[in-house]
DNA sequence: CGGATAATTGACTTTTACGTAAATTAACGA
DNA sequence: TCGTTAATTTACGTAAAAGTCAATTATCCG
């Protein structure tokens, strides 16, 4: 395990531009340290990165994501009214996940139908002649 | 169950703009029917927006879920290759949503260990008055 | 039948999430 | 040291997915 990435490393590794990591970064989401000018990723900032294009994946909006790395990193300090409030995001957060968990039950489900009409299509075809 | 909706019943259960409605209409998505120049949604119609809706959750562009929604409607007529290729993409589409579900459990674990977190320290700030 | 209410159309605008291009600068290898 | 990469900065461009606004046009109800 390195101890620091180029940017064109972490766009390999990734499949995502330069223009998107620095993107990320002027919405303050990875604050890569810099060696003069140029950008060194810890490994934080790789993880840091990897949730974002995972929320990505997952539909969620820049803001939304900002939200939810906000919740990883939960303050070791800090007052019960700022603990509370962060529970209460973290269960919003965890019913969207849960909606989007049955969008994609409901989705599979659908898929399956569609893929037994066509097997049985086939199978109607492979007799057929 | 009715057999037809307006605009406006469909925008109030989906909470959505007549707008965006419409936009899907323009992109093809939805073929609604008219009296006069004023759309009528029959329940096909309704299960369609729902199909979209639950695609743009899961963060879908349109032209995916236009795929997707062809999916669907598989052809009940149609040749072996036609079918073969349906089922090919089938294949993909269920991938995309194993990726998107790993993703989820992915997250949902770590707002589990953001919240265990938090209650410790709710803990320690209880205990400690 | 007349006026409020609701729906439509068309055009322009906005936001998000980058793409792209040009000019500049730094780093590295022969 | 010099030239060739590689990275950065700045700024404008753009596609997708609607939002917004204005001008019409039905429609319905008392």
């Amino acid at each position: 395990m390195r101890d620091t990435y180029t940017i064109t490393e972490l766009t390999k590794e990734f499949g995502v531009s330069t223009r998107t990591i620095r993107f990320y970064e002027d919405e303050g989401l990875i604050k890569p340290i810099r060696r003069g000018r140029t950008r060194l990723f810890r490994p934080s900032d790789r993880v840091l990165l990897k949730q974002i294009l995972r929320g990505k994946r997952l539909g969620f909006s820049i803001a939304e994501i900002r939200e939810i790395i906000e919740v990883y990193k939960t303050p070791s300090g800090g007052e019960e009214g700022q603990i509370s409030l962060m529970i209460e995001r973290i269960k919003e957060k965890r019913s969207e996940l849960e909606q989007k968990r049955r969008d994609i039950e409901d989705t599979m489900r659908e898929m399956d139908e569609a893929e037994e009409t066509c097997l049985e299509r086939l199978a109607e075809l492979g007799v057929s002649h």
